[in-house]
DNA sequence: CATTACGTTGAATCTGGGA
DNA sequence: GTCCCAGATTCAACGTAAT
């Protein structure tokens, strides 16, 4: 288990990538404008994540528009669907190339999709050179049933995780997944109601935007994959549950929407929407980002004393510590690490983890639990 | 409730597709050699079902680790291996391209594949004028962990199923999917384990094959997608699953496999598989596969008589039965599902749930329960 | 024989900070 | 950019051995 920690903007941002001045940036509000047209306004990475719930229905050609507003297709009842697969693959390849100018390089991209358009979103991200991290399964807990019994009931939505490239260094809280899953692994399948109750936004009795996504499907995006003070952008902002969730994570956000009723809901829904306390934030942490400790400060400060013998679980194998904070095992010396691995014939090996000492009353006890008090007692 | 009820090759095959002699078939067996050039020397129009396995295109770095230093047995074979995504959709256009021209008009494909491979296949198929009749998501309850601690845990395959056109009849066995389902509508996300156990093929202690699937994912797709006496062709036969869950559900299969040691371990393990007894079969039909009962039926053999009153549930309407079989409301005639739709405004009705009539002793009854007391006293 | 313990394994694009 | 090396990291099912 690690150590309760409050989540801090990581410092590597800060160095690694062009700085991009905050204040430049339409923070905490909505472009209300096409979403290319939106980020072409933008500098270059500027952003770390993008949420895209992009259009999928070829038939509604208002959605196809180019960023001068000349319709892509003249997309009448005549329509061609090969014709159609084209144009929406031209939008497509628009928006995510923009979506990926923005994008700092470290940052992710995030699309949700059905089986009309996923797949296709899927291949041309790929062909931009975006690396795909996972493809996320949003099962509904209470889909649509499949009211003609002519197919199978239409029981999910696909997420795509992606970075901007293979070699990127994302963000993910391993930590904090594991922890909201109960101590297992987050899974790649995800079980989330559909958007409906108080949280379903309405007009006049109808709801306000067709295809709302449910609040709690963008928190665990958010929580999952940036950081407090990060910058969000959604370019098909509609109703703003990606602007509502920043808000409450304290993150950033930045919307794009053409549609001016859309942008009122969203508004009037991010006004009332309550950060979470500082407090509500702090998360479960990964060991990495606890201060290090050097065996040799364990020694240095009596923890263990030099000369003493660590075994492994199984006293197995013996190892002498030496006041420097190495080990010596069969006239070889190297870190806990090193000779951790040495003595498996391992290619690496978690020193911590792996060798154990013993107490006075001759109890085995793995030299992790002196990492751990050394931390408790020197707490800043 | 439907009428238990043998399966019986759909009449329509018969009469609307083109006659394909099956002597001339290479029927339930496998052609050793790359699958475009096998299914090159397969006529047009001659299979019911392709099942693909394509591979996934992994394109995976160095050697990983588990975190107790043992290493994971990746899937390095060649056959995985493609220069660039360019190379890989010219392999998947022209295996799909065959698969397409030997598919009858009203046969389905299925493929299955990971985020690796998935969008570049889906996308392909649609270009091709596939049309997409789901995704499926198969849910693995057992999958391997995400040992670094790097994404969410890769948990599921994706599947999908389509048809030649959007105007394609395809064979679903609605009922028999509700019905293995427990009575709930059959959902696009499976929960299967993956193959291990027994089932498991080895080689002198190690699997035959890296990529095996599950018998219960080919048993849902042919019991739902087929019919008995199909032909299911399989391009990347690898060790048989196809072949052996086709040959236990009384289905015909055709293989396509390069590599001899899998065909030889396939054609064992298919000899060894035991087709069900014809009685294990029978499942639960969809109202559309049984005989077709005329309501006119029922009246003309005195189920019920000309004249009589039907209602709904709650007796919010009335109808009159016609010698005919038709109904008569508010002046206007009709079917009982047409009266039925009309009464509740509705677009669609299933007449035969809708209306009900009233018994001597002044009960409401479905006037289904006529129809199967009908079926069953005039079954074969 | 029953139960527990331990070892093995599965389509995996699987580290990251500092010099 | 490369190199070095500390050190973080696993779930369910199945098979076999030990108790």
């Amino acid at each position: 288990m690690g150590v309760m920690e409050k989540i801090a903007v990581k410092p590597k941002t800060a160095t690694k990538v062009a700085k991009v001045d905050k204040k430049t940036l339409p923070l905490d509000s909505i472009l209300k404008m096409d979403c290319i047209e939106a980020m072409r306004s933008l500098p270059d990475a500027c952003v770390d994540m993008v949420f895209a719930d992009p259009p999928y229905n070829l038939q509604l050609g208002g959605d196809l528009q180019r960023p001068d507003g000349s319709q892509v297709d003249a997309v009448d009842d005549d329509w061609d669907k090969f014709d159609n697969f084209a144009a929406y693959d031209k939008f497509t390849q628009e928006w995510l190339a923009e979506a990926r100018r923005i994008l700092k390089p470290d940052g992710t991209l995030w699309v949700i999709g059905s089986y009309h358009n996923i797949f296709r979103v899927g291949a041309t991200l790929q062909d931009q050179g975006f690396w795909i991290l996972n493809d996320i399964i949003w099962r509904k807990s209470n889909p649509m049933p499949n009211f003609k019994g002519t197919r199978f009931t239409n029981a999910h939505e696909t997420l795509i995780w992606a970075a901007k490239s293979d070699k990127a260094r994302y963000t993910f809280h391993y930590r904090s997944m594991k922890t909201l899953n109960d101590e297992l692994q987050m899974r790649s399948d995800w079980v989330i109601p559909i958007c409906g109750g108080k949280e379903r936004l309405k007009l006049n009795g109808t709801k306000a935007h067709p295809t709302q996504k449910p609040e709690a499907l963008l928190y665990r995006i958010l929580l999952a994959c940036t950081n407090p003070g990060d910058v969000v952008l959604d370019p098909f902002f509609g109703t703003g549950t990606t602007g509502a969730v920043a808000k409450r994570l304290q993150r950033h956000w930045i919307g794009c929407e053409r549609d001016s009723t859309y942008c009122k809901v969203a508004e009037e829904r991010i006004e009332m929407a309550l950060p979470l306390d500082e407090s509500s934030l702090e998360t479960m942490q990964s060991p990495k980002s606890q201060p290090r400790v050097a065996f040799g400060q364990l020694v240095e400060n009596g923890y263990l004393r030099a000369g003493a013998q660590l075994t492994d679980k199984k006293r197995r194998f013996g190892a002498i510590v030496r006041a420097d904070g190495s080990l010596v095992w069969n006239n070889k010396y190297g870190s806990i690490h090193k000779i951790g691995a040495l003595v498996q014939n391992a290619p690496s090996c978690n020193g911590w983890m792996f060798w154990y000492y013993q107490t006075r009353e001759g109890e085995l006890k793995v030299i992790d639990e002196l990492r751990q008090n050394y931390l408790l007692a020197n707490e800043p």
